[in-house]
DNA sequence: CTGAAAGCGCTAACAA
DNA sequence: TTGTTAGCGCTTTCAG
């Protein structure tokens, strides 16, 4: 009945063990000056009393807060999880955030913020001011939003720039979107591809513009030139793949194949395929970007640059624990992380005509 | 430069808008006895200042934590991210969870617990050490695990059973597994199918026995008899659909219709009678349960149940805030919410032969 | 190496 | 209706 009852502070462990509040404080928090034999005393009357410190009461004590905030964008992630398209963005970095900040004696907390609106900042100060995070994970669009970065730059909260790529503030977690692009085009250009299309992402989205140059790159490479025309304008969403496909399809000379910087705008282009009689991979390739689920299951399984979610928010995790720790600066280096490009059966030879 | 530079405090605000501390607590709690003038003042200077109290202060203070725990199965949640199948039943369950806390000022924390391990007791236990939430939200299996049920019982934490069946501590949110089940089944009869399979779910999991209790009593209900060799006995996974749709399709007289516990389930089946030549629906039908996004993407995209996961993570959050604001009790009567059949392309009549 | 004292920001209990 | 007094459980000083 006694709500309180049976919490076992570090009071009970002090007396338990005969030592002070501060001794039973120092085993726990492994710092030195504690006897061997001390410590093992309360290491064990610790485990015997499963006495766990409580969070809060440390916070208050003045020390960490064991809590890292992810901050996702909110209208885009509440509208993926409704949809239920597939996309596993956030599940990829759960897997790696929370499993990480957890092998650390860590949590992770993920909070949705609207990117756009007039009271970002005041929605990321009430959180700050709430949790006193150890560190923030910034997810895109967020990365690079610079009311957002600037505002954890002032306040001196060590953060992750997951996927940007930008210098700034805090320090930036991302794979080479530029390389990642130029690989696909390099992979369709391999198979013989001359006409080679593209389609961006969201210009909210700094890599939009580094997959985009990634894609010139490897193009300019093989020889050929700048067509504008190749290059349809996306947002990341289905609408937006099907009218850049269109596009691109409706052209004098079409592309045999065709990069899109996102998995949705990818099913979009086997849809718009589909609608024209157009076999894929026979008379139409197709790279995705994300390598979500949904790729896997399309008709034909499509292939893909695999964006590595998991490992960036691992990282980001680690490298934000280590700061607070004490371990390491939180120095400014970018991290760059490999993806991978799974070649499926969306790709292949163009024709010869 | 100052780490604790711009932090402000409860103190901060009382001293600019000339009152005590106490008044302004009051304030921000909503309590009563504050003259509205100096409410006003108050709320005015909270504004100005954007105070926001410090959640640690909070708790500390012996009052909420405004933290929800929700507990899923580590193995099974990892592996769902790590294949990336398309199971989004974290993020439905953040859906609802995640938004219906925002709306009261509550935060909801996932963390990941070993179901079967004998350390559930253990992890659990340091979670509400560390972390003394307001209320615990089980999912799936740790719904129906005496141990975690027990210890948050003798810990007096309320908490909410998501997808339970049994009665006990806590209280239960769930659909209507066996009236799932039984109008998944009523589907097919009506369609005029009289062969009627039905694979289970795992053990684990108590509304497994729910579903076939429902299928059961459709059959029954038509004047089907009871033919024991019609039903498969499945886990959830891929693996276990095939080899409890190969059993069926091996039967003398096969089903013309399989409902399975699981999208995975489903999939499997619908994967087996491709190898079989049978079509889908001409030659057999098949309804899923779940509606993760994968089974829209299927060929043919299935006939489903759709568990309205989000929508029972929701009540279960509001029923324990309000529990925790004291607006009401935490009684024990369990919230049943209604489902949906999702009629598509898996399903049609059986065959004249 | 160990302990005692003070305080983190807030709220409960009590006074006024 | 308001303000004052204690703590909550822990960690940081600073003494021994």
């Amino acid at each position: 009945m006694n709500p309180r009852r049976r919490t076992v502070t570090i009071k009970h462990v002090a007396a338990e063990a005969g030592v002070s509040l501060q001794t039973v404080s120092r085993v726990i928090n492994n710092e030195p000056n504690v006897r061997d034999a001390v410590k093992a005393r309360v290491q064990d009357v610790v485990a015997r009393l499963g006495y766990v410190p409580n969070l809060a009461a440390r916070r208050m004590g003045g020390s960490r807060s064991f809590l890292l905030l992810a901050l996702n964008d909110r209208d885009r992630t509440i509208e993926g999880w409704r949809l239920g398209e597939g996309d596993d963005w956030v599940d990829q970095m759960m897997l790696g955030g929370m499993v990480k900040c957890a092998e650390h004696g860590y949590r992770m907390l993920v909070e949705l913020v609207d990117t756009h609106a007039a009271h970002v900042e005041r929605e990321i100060a009430a959180a700050l001011s709430a949790l006193h995070p150890d560190g923030v994970i910034l997810t895109p669009p967020h990365s690079d939003n610079p009311v957002i970065t600037g505002l954890l730059g002032a306040r001196g909260v060590p953060f992750a720039r997951i996927g940007s790529v930008a210098d700034g503030a805090g320090f930036a977690v991302a794979m080479d979107d530029r390389r990642a692009a130029e690989v696909a085009a390099e992979h369709l250009l391999a198979l013989g591809h001359r006409r080679v299309g593209f389609i961006t992402g969201s210009d909210d989205y700094a890599l939009s513009a580094a997959r985009l140059d990634g894609y010139l790159r490897a193009l300019h490479a093989a020889g050929l030139g700048d067509d504008p025309s190749l290059v349809g304008r996306g947002d990341f969403s289905f609408a937006s793949g099907r009218a850049a496909t269109k596009a691109l399809l409706a052209l004098d000379d079409p592309p045999t194949a065709i990069v899109a910087s996102s998995d949705q705008m990818a099913l979009a282009a086997l849809h718009v395929a589909r609608e024209r009689a157009l076999r894929v991979p026979e008379d139409l390739s197709v790279i995705s970007f994300d390598d979500t689920p949904v790729v896997r299951f399309g008709v034909p399984p499509l292939t893909a640059i695999k964006q590595p979610i998991a490992a960036m928010a691992a990282h980001a995790a680690e490298r934000l624990i280590r700061a607070a720790s004490g371990e390491a600066e939180p120095g400014p280096e970018r991290s760059i992380l490999p993806f991978d490009l799974v070649v499926r059966a969306s790709t292949a030879e163009p024709r010869e005509d």
